[in-house]
DNA sequence: CGAAACCCGATGGTTTTAGTCGGGTTTCGA
DNA sequence: TCGAAACCCGACTAAAACCATCGGGTTTCG
């Protein structure tokens, strides 16, 4: 059970360009120093616009700034833009797909999980990750 | 962000091993049944006996059963068997990676993230399963 | 105008997934 | 004793997903 490495790198840029806010478009280039491919975070970064969690001033001194306060961006959104919504299973898709005795409890227990797992994941936004992170240093927002 | 059919094909087994327990070993042939490939589920099967999850009994009339209560087999149990642990960053794993500003607040929120999901799959067993299923027609156990 | 920077579709190598295959070994029961 | 039923197991494969890389296009600042 493993997140791929999109999940990763978007939260990556996007914790970066929570801390960057307000100081203008940050290049794909300073996101990018930390260690990820810079071509490779440039499609990433594609998805988070396409999603609405950043936008981008293009041309000369252009660059990527978060769209929204970081308080409102939760992981939920940033991972279903990177890696699509959760899908335990097809069964929860399709539902014809699921002729199984007893009202499928299987299919209750992919329910639940799917539930508690988005809970998690939108409790948890930027600006409480800021807020975690050392505190004496980042005093501004 | 897909569970695999490992993990899907895995908990059908074993829900199903836990309706038919105490009726001695379930062949193969009767477990797959229910729609999945039969050679796949062998080897499926082989890593829950491994993960000490189903015991076997070789030869004629043989078969597959659980090896414990079904309030004792917990979903974390069964999907470690199938999937592997969980792992959102393999910087959970190798620390030295981890060279993050701010005692990278991501890697904590990976750690949490990994808690309340192991929590719950904790909370979740063969056994509340029975339960939560029509209760008015499995009265034994 | 030209350099900086984002935009985007196509491609390629690697890994994982989802099975399949073929040949074992064990055990029951006639 | 023997054969059929059943599990055991390693090797193989086709398809998909993942993780990029490439090359060219567009926009905008100075």
């Amino acid at each position: 059970m493993k997140l791929s490495t999109r999940g990763k790198y978007g939260l990556y840029a996007m914790f970066y360009l929570a801390q960057h806010q307000g100081e203008g478009p940050q290049s794909l280039q300073s996101i990018a120093a930390t260690g990820v491919p810079r071509q490779y975070l440039e499609q990433l970064l594609g998805n988070l616009r396409r999603a609405g969690l950043v936008t981008t001033v293009r041309g000369a001194q252009g660059g990527y700034q978060i769209s929204k306060a970081p308080q409102e961006i939760s992981l939920l959104a940033i991972m279903d833009a990177m890696e699509g919504p959760i899908e335990l299973s097809e069964c929860m898709v399709d539902e014809s797909h699921c002729s199984r005795a007893c009202a499928c409890p299987v299919r209750n227990v992919w329910q639940q999980l799917t539930n508690s797992f988005n809970r998690e994941l939108a409790g948890i936004t930027l600006g409480s990750m800021l807020n975690d992170c050392c505190e004496s240093e980042a005093l501004e927002v």
